[in-house]
RNA sequence: GGGCCUGUAGCUCAGUCAGGUAGAGCAUCCGGCUUUUAACCGGACGGUCGCGGGUUCGAACCCCGUCAGGCCCGCCA
């Protein structure tokens, strides 16, 4: 069973109706792993929704939270926002400067100018979750009721915090961070409650009041977690493993919730992302691969496959390059099983039963719409990328593929071409899927050669300097060379590869070949001669 | 200190929740496709399931211990 179906039976024992939240404080760059937050959400939905549940999906948008510091992709002018709500001060601009004009006519907040690109990029990807807003949640009211009670019960909320997460809260701690005079949540002191005024006094020196009613402040992020699940009924959340571990939010929440009146959700605790070789992702160092870049170099469900395929407690090591490729084959790999004929297989172990459920539930979560059915091209991203690196257009893309002008590629592979040709133009591109000549070959290059090899090699530098530079003529030119010398083709293509592109084994080199100057290859090939004999 | 996760073929990992003959992909090698598209097709090679104990007719799987690696407990998913 897929680990989704697993966590949606657990709902199942509890109830019809569910809502599954997750949620992400928009304070940078979106990356990958946001999206493991949303998908692994998305994916307990479909499940659910599978096992006939009654299922409402949600993503709160965390833009009460503070900025926190000047990131290194902001402007020092940004200094003067640190502490404000990310809902509630201008988006940067193209060079990181608060840009107040956006901000005053189109409303365009920090939280916003990174949620909106990420927002497009789930609708791609086939996620459409009910969208809430904290910081509007709590001007309009929602936080009331929950508020309320945090503020009465603060001596329970204290206690609970304290016992669990086992760390001291000051004497002056209290359950509502309000803004100050300036609109800022830090540095502020409570210093009384009188319902709905919280009394404070900042570090400005001003005092004032803060009506819990009307969001001016918000609850402290140990609060505002189980407040959202009480007010919003959540049964259900994904979280990072960062929440998840003893003494963690989830922890003191699931405590807290039940002093609003509410049972915790089911947690699910997924593992995060990292990029392979540079550790965590990380918005701030700009350690990322965001979702839409990496939407413009694969197709969404592979990216879906990604998430879909490992379960939430396996960390994931990523990256653009051969991951991406790897990745993007077993998709195709997948597409072409046929699992109603695996299935009816008699002495299927369970073993080997599980594995083809597994691999169904996979390919299930990874399509982009529930309904959609599959196109399978069959045709591996390897090859593809092999084939629009060598073919000059399209349609000799097609052609090699089998396709014509009465039987057109099917859609969903134009358009796999047209990401493959800008991931090879991308930094993404892994160095072994580049085809390249070597116009100056080294030494090492040629460790495995013998008297074979390079006599090969001579005959091959003749045959290429007299005959006709086509693809076919040349195509012959390469294992006449060791025919000519009673030696095995295969010889022939283990120098050529060799000689020409520094590796032992590359795609038909003739069409490539054919592409370049006559006069660039035999002089590359002289160069070959020179440094064996050096 | 407390807790979580991981350890299975050369590599990446399934399989552990519900114990029943050790799996996939990649890589490698061999063969086929009337001289290789890094394609495709067929086959082969390859593992004391980290280690030690226990439970069991039977353990990769459950229990106890142990080693190694990664991570979390400061509002970074």
């Amino acid at each position: 069973m897929h680990w989704a179906d697993v966590t949606a039976q657990a709902l199942a024992h509890k109830g019809n109706k569910h809502i599954i939240s997750t949620g992400i404080t928009p304070s940078g760059e979106f990356h990958i792993g946001h999206l493991r937050e949303i998908l692994t959400g998305d994916m307990i939905s479909r499940a659910a929704k599978n096992a006939g549940l009654d299922v409402d999906f949600i993503f709160i948008v965390d833009d009460a939270d503070p900025l926190r510091k000047v990131y290194p992709f902001l402007d020092e002018e940004y200094s003067q926002f640190i502490g404000h709500q990310i809902g509630s001060i201008p988006a940067p601009d193209q060079q990181g400067k608060p840009d107040f004009e956006k901000f005053s006519k189109d409303g365009l907040s920090y939280a916003d100018y990174f949620l909106n690109p990420f927002l497009d990029a789930l609708r791609t990807i086939g996620v459409v979750p009910r969208i809430i807003k904290n910081m509007n949640s709590y001007r309009t009211g929602e936080f009331n009721e929950v508020s309320k009670i945090a503020c009465d019960k603060a001596q329970e909320i204290r206690e609970i915090i304290e016992r669990v997460s086992t760390r001291e809260l000051s004497k002056d701690w209290f359950p509502w961070s309000p803004l100050d005079s300036k609109g800022s949540l830090e540095g502020v002191v409570v210093t009384g409650y009188e319902y709905p005024l919280v009394h404070w006094k900042d570090s400005h020196g001003v005092e004032g009041s803060s009506d819990i009613t009307k969001g001016e402040g918000k609850l402290p992020w140990r609060i505002d977690w189980p407040a959202k699940w009480a007010w919003i009924g959540v049964t259900c959340e994904a979280f990072g493993k960062d929440h998840g571990a003893a003494g963690g939010s989830y922890a003191t929440g699931r405590e807290i919730c039940q002093l609003f009146g509410q049972q915790p959700p089911q947690p699910l605790t997924y593992e995060w992302i990292s990029l392979k070789g540079k550790g965590a992702m990380s918005s701030s160092s700009g350690n990322t691969i965001g979702p839409i870049e990496a939407l413009e170099l694969v197709p969404p469900e592979i990216l879906r496959l990604l998430i879909a395929q490992s379960k939430p407690n396996k960390a994931i090591e990523f990256d653009t390059g051969m991951s991406l490729v790897n990745l993007a084959d077993e998709y195709e790999r997948l597409l072409s099983r046929d699992f109603d004929k695996e299935l009816v297989e008699e002495e299927l172990s369970r073993r080997k039963r599980v594995q083809i459920e597994d691999a169904i539930g996979a390919l299930s979560m990874s399509k982009v719409s529930q309904d959609s059915t599959f196109e399978s091209s069959n045709v591996p991203f390897r090859h593809l990328c092999l084939l629009a690196q060598t073919k000059t257009s399209d349609e000799m893309v097609w052609k090699s593929l089998g396709y014509s002008n009465e039987q057109k590629p099917p859609h969903s592979l134009v358009d796999r071409l047209n990401k493959m040709k800008l991931w090879i133009k991308s930094k993404h591109l892994p160095e072994e899927m580049r085809i390249s000549i070597v116009d100056n070959p080294t030494s090492e290059t040629f460790t495995e050669f013998g008297d074979d090899e390079i006599k090969v090699l001579i005959v091959l530098k003749k045959e290429l300097e007299s005959c006709e530079w086509n693809i076919e003529e040349i195509g012959n030119a390469i294992p006449n060379s060791a025919k000519s010398v009673d030696l095995s083709a295969k010889i022939a293509y283990f120098v050529a590869y060799n000689s020409l592109m520094g590796r032992s084994r590359g795609p038909r080199l003739a069409p490539i070949l054919a592409e370049i100057d006559r006069e660039r290859i035999i002089k590359i090939l002289e160069k070959c001669l020179t440094v064996i004999n050096s």
